[in-house]
DNA sequence: TTTTGACCTTGAAACTAAAAAAGTCAGAAA
DNA sequence: TTTCTGACTTTTTTAGTTTCAAGGTCAAAA
């Protein structure tokens, strides 16, 4: 059984990838590079991926995962359903930082319906996080709410849209948006705020 | 004294441009098909308009100009204020659905100076507008807020956003977005929902 | 003052060639 | 048998060019 040595160099160019992906921006990123990091031949990649958007994919469910799991954490046993909210968004900040310069939102461009459809599944589970803390709020008496998945995906598809309130130009520009960003999130936090308000008990 | 007859030109020139822009979009749209409608030539319009950009301006204000003058009849003496502010995401929808084949989205891609101007002048109008209205909100002891025009700023930012709620794909459509539309319009009625809750005395 | 035909200028498509990157495969290495 | 690679082909990107429709100007007419 050769499959643990397999996952473990996958593993490694997952890590190449992302650390090129952080630093340059995947889409200046070539597979001869990522190779050449790991003093390998490109072929090599093309072994255990078969095509760079597989591992485009395979970079962005890798960091989407440890990102879920770290809410997932978040909203299992909330003391308070709000501060998880809250703590949520602090989370959010973190991640967002640490992988901006990977251009994510780039290679998302790509509209094929694979993309599309993890995008879909990433916002369910963002949503379905979302659920289970307003829930955990209901039983511990916080809100009053008719359909947690319902308002869950209000309150996650409303503070994702702050993140436009930030004019298209400066969107574009990689260097500005570390200072715009924490405009958002501060806003997101303001919206949260009410949004605790007009769901209390 | 000329003026009248001049800015009855101007405005027939207005009439006939927007026209063509919703019924084909504003980027399919040339200078001499305008001229032809009108039976004039096109080094008339320029008589009119210093160059192209200056003419879709001024479509996009005159537009404008009718869809506030309308909010702010709305938010003038609401008898209610939440009422109010549901008002006025019906006046949007009647406001995008008269004018979204226009392509408003395309000519405003066109991030020059001017245009972002007038971009940032029309959202704060449309706060300013918000504000009133929970201030009014606030002197009916409907509300209790502590900043209105702040608060006003987050309610137009968030219900804003909502529009990105639809996949990136559909928003490029010219077809479907109709019926997405409702969807957006129907969230962020729900959103208001909350959000007057959130700040209700 | 307003309008126009004739004219000039510009910018966005439509090709093209060259370079770069993606992707393949037969066979070597482990 | 699984993993890896050099040498190869194919596809995509880029940069340069042409071309033409659309933008824009102007002297002169109405």
């Amino acid at each position: 059984m050769h499959t643990e040595a397999k996952d473990e160099m996958r593993d490694k160019i997952l890590e190449a990838a992302l650390k090129r992906f952080t630093h340059y921006g995947a889409s200046k990123t070539t597979m001869n590079e990522i190779a050449d990091d790991l003093h390998c031949s490109k072929a090599s990649l093309y072994y255990y991926f078969p095509d760079k958007k597989a591992m485009h994919m395979a970079v962005l469910q890798k960091i989407a995962e440890i990102y879920f799991q770290q809410m997932e954490k978040e909203a299992l046993q909330p003391e308070s359903a709000a501060q998880a909210l809250y703590n949520i968004i602090e989370l959010r900040r973190e991640f967002i930082s640490k992988f901006c310069r990977l251009e994510i939102f780039k290679i998302l461009q790509d509209n094929s319906a694979v993309f599309l459809e993890e995008k879909k599944k990433a916002r369910e589970r963002d949503i379905a996080i979302h659920t289970r803390i307003i829930e955990a709020g209901i039983a511990l008496g916080e809100f009053i709410v008719k359909d947690p998945a319902h308002t869950a995906e209000l309150l996650v598809l409303s503070t994702m849209g702050l993140r436009f309130s930030v004019p298209d130009h400066i969107r574009e520009d990689t260097d500005m948006d570390e200072a715009m960003m924490d405009d958002v999130i501060d806003k997101q936090k303001q919206l949260l705020e009410i949004f605790i308000k007009g769901i209390k008990a």
